[in-house]
RNA sequence: GGGCCGUUAGCUCAGCUGGCAGAGCAGGGGACUUUUAAUCCCAAGGUCGUAGGUUCGAGCCCUACACGGCCCA
């Protein structure tokens, strides 16, 4: 054991940089110091400190004594004068510590912190000579001893990886990753207060559901003990939402989880979050209106602006959004009229023509979908609401008046992904029935991901659900196109990893 | 599910045609009373993702697997 080490450090790699780390701890309790304090009463938040002291001169020095606290993340000198930079959620300030103003022993016991370490730093704020606002050392608590190294400060923590499976250490080490989920909690608080001054409830639906429904898509399932039954996770909190439309809520929302067994991918995670909005007495076009300016508002609250970059692109969610007949566009878009293609049969020869993929055994509205998904989609970066869809794809939603074939429902675009579905709500319950019952149809005919039929649902509709909006928002794909990220992960704390 | 790429020190990364495992930062010892990725000197730190194979010799070539990323479905 090399005479230099510490008494019990003979580890290697990083067992031994966490043996230093141990055996500095355990210095300070055999000194009288706890190294896990219980509270630091009195902190300000160093963003603030440092807006009330950015009229300071070089040289200067403030006459308020305060308090921060935060992660020691540098530190430059080792002798008699040393600065370390503190950082807490919202700000970086440099700590000014010189023997001087904190005799020896504290002096002494500064130096042997490691980065990583949780400090709480008291003491007047200066400004140096060459200009660094700075916390003048008075007084050094140890707030938690870091027993492990923290990632590299300049490089930061770059293994996607490790950032996803040990998300503390990117969030510690990334100041952008925290900005990305501050601007998501800012994003959902703005929507609460938006949908709150328009008069919504929140509420509070199962997650845990006998039956499953609302979209389509396959639950996970899982099991009740005592009830000795089976129970679905919800792929969407939709049929519960329009029982309380029905029971005389007027204006609901739910902004929560949804669990869909399905892969995982840079737009997928088996668990997601969406807001869905029932509003009674209004239609579609009524919900686009508010999906625009709610989306608008929160843009403002977690970016400041109206605008974001994405890639090459500007996007700007000032409304009104453009509004296109999805029909209309398909056809611009792909060169297809699929007016002139109303069977499978002709719709598949005309995309295989153009040198789309068209599966077999597909039925023509899932055939069109794929056609909106291959050329519209991609092309629709600012945002764009696309109305009227066909109604094989939409047994929730309400049939125009002048064609039976087609649903009063928009779908909304920002990206070249989409963000939100809407419609005007299917609330007459025998069409709702055959609704179900063609759905079944396509469950026997091998689609996994149709509507199972909800008799319970059925009869909440019977007594009588007012004509109303209804909307989902993918909040997930919300804070993506506010923060520019290009990925699910990056915006969901601790996304979906194999084992 | 398919294709491509990646996995080397705590972190970020080099590593040539197969020939002794490298750097910066972090960590340790020392110097330094206004630093800004502080600087200077010294020493240390490795199951090269895992398991096989080829070879006199494998971080490097081959096979399988694991995990991750990107693209496609």
């Amino acid at each position: 054991m090399p005479a230099t080490e510490p008494d019990g450090v003979d580890a290697v790699g990083l067992d031994r940089l966490i043996a230093e780390r141990r055996s500095k701890a355990d210095a300070l309790r055999a000194a009288g110091i706890e190294p896990f304090p219980n509270t630091f009463p009195g902190r300000r938040p160093i963003a603030e400190v440092r807006a009330a002291h950015e009229a300071l001169e070089p040289g200067d020095e403030g006459t308020e004594v305060l308090r921060v606290a935060g992660r020691l993340t540098a530190r430059r000198g080792q002798g008699k004068v040393a600065f370390l930079d503190l950082e807490d959620r919202d700000g970086r300030i440099q700590v000014w510590a010189s023997i001087d103003r904190l005799g020896e022993e504290a002096m002494g016991r500064l130096l042997e912190s490691d980065l990583g370490d949780l400090l709480g730093v008291e003491g007047p704020v200066a400004r140096t000579r060459r200009g660094e606002l700075s916390v003048v050392a008075a007084e050094v608590t140890l707030l938690a001893k870091a027993l492990r190294p923290p990632p590299d400060k300049h490089a930061g923590l770059k293994d996607p990886e490790t950032r996803y499976r040990q998300r503390y250490l990117d969030l510690l080490s990334n100041d952008d990753v925290r900005g990305t989920f501050v601007a998501r909690a800012k994003t959902i608080a703005a929507i609460r207060r938006f949908l709150e001054d328009r008069g919504f409830l929140e509420v509070e639906t199962p997650a845990l559901q006998p039956m499953y429904g609302g979209a389509a898509a396959r639950p996970f399932v899982t099991h009740h003990n005592q009830l000795d039954r089976d129970l679905y996770l919800r792929i969407a909190p939709e049929l519960y939402l329009k029982r309380c439309l029905v029971g005389g809520l007027e204006r609901v929302y739910e902004l929560g989880k949804n669990f869909r067994n399905e892969g995982v991918s840079f737009k997928h995670n088996p668990e997601f979050t969406t807001l869905e909005t029932y509003e009674a007495y209004v239609d579609y076009a009524h919900v686009a209106e508010m999906l625009e300016s709610m989306v608008h508002e929160a843009a403002v609250a977690a970016t400041g602006g109206s605008t974001v970059a994405w890639g090459d692109h500007v996007i700007d969610f000032t409304p009104p959004w453009t509004r296109l007949d999805l029909r209309d566009a398909i056809g611009a878009a792909s060169g297809i009229d699929v007016r002139e293609h109303t069977t499978a049969e002709a719709l598949r020869d005309a995309m295989r023509a153009g040198g789309l993929e068209a599966p077999d055994d597909t039925p023509w509205a899932k055939l069109l979908d794929a056609l909106l998904t291959q050329t519209l989609e991609p092309t629709l970066i600012q945002p764009t609401f696309l109305l009227n869809y066909p109604l094989e794809l939409s047994p929730f939603a309400k049939r125009t008046s002048d064609d039976p074939g087609t649903v009063e429902r928009f779908e909304a675009f920002v990206g070249g992904m989409e963000i939100a579905n809407a419609f005007t709500e299917l609330n007459d319950p025998d069409d709702q029935r055959e609704r179900f019952a063609m759905q079944q149809a396509d469950r026997e005919a091998g689609d996994d991901e149709a509507q199972p039929m909800d008799e319970d649902f059925l009869a909440a509709l019977e007594h009588g659900m007012p004509p109303a909006g209804g909307l989902g928002v993918g909040i997930d794909r919300l804070v993506m196109l506010f923060t520019g990220k290009s990925s699910i992960r990056e915006v969901i704390l601790f996304p979906a990893m194999r084992s």
